[in-house]
DNA sequence: GCCAACGTTGGC
DNA sequence: GCCAACGTTGGC
């Protein structure tokens, strides 16, 4: 089992909404980096645990959990030429981007902003913590995801 | 294969 | 809205 964080912007797809999801289940489209992509295509299991991540807004910071439930398979969204995520060299043959689903679980007692994340010394080296990270999607040390879980 | 130009992310 | 950091594109 592996923990992971995922980003999201609270104005376009937050905790809230994966709340209010059909079974608190929808499927993370829309990644559009190889690296984030291979960790989802690759690495991501049912079962695994996602921190959900509220970025580009007011506070930035930890909001909820959630899990996966479903392994990846190819992002429909890229081969659709309405869709924002549209991407004319996907196809069905090389879909070259994927999705994952994953499920509500819980939102934290508080969103813990990523000012404290910063704070606390359990977490350095933590991949969110450091300069230029922009990636969706990464790997969570299990010890990173006790220690912020102890935050709340 | 290099690298400049450009686009995007995301904190502040 | 600014800007640093980073990824991607495309000319050469």
């Amino acid at each position: 089992m592996q923990y992971w964080l995922m980003k999201s912007e609270p104005d376009t797809f937050g905790i809230d909404d994966l709340k209010a999801c059909p079974d608190g289940t929808e499927h993370w489209d829309g990644v559009r980096n190889y690296q984030a992509r291979n960790m989802m295509r690759d690495q991501m299991k049912k079962g695994d645990r996602v921190l959900f991540y509220h970025s580009a807004c007011k506070v930035p910071g930890v909001a909820g959990i959630a899990k996966v439930v479903k392994e990846a398979y190819p992002d429909h969204t890229a081969q659709n030429p309405d869709s924002k995520y549209y991407d004319p060299k996907a196809t069905q043959d090389n879909p070259r981007w994927f999705m994952v689903d994953v499920k509500y679980e819980r939102k934290l007692k508080r969103l813990i902003p990523l000012s404290e994340l910063k704070s606390n010394p359990a977490l350095e080296g933590m991949q969110l913590l450091k300069k230029g990270n922009r990636l969706s999607i990464m790997p969570v040390d299990d010890a990173h995801w006790q220690a912020i879980l102890a935050m709340e």
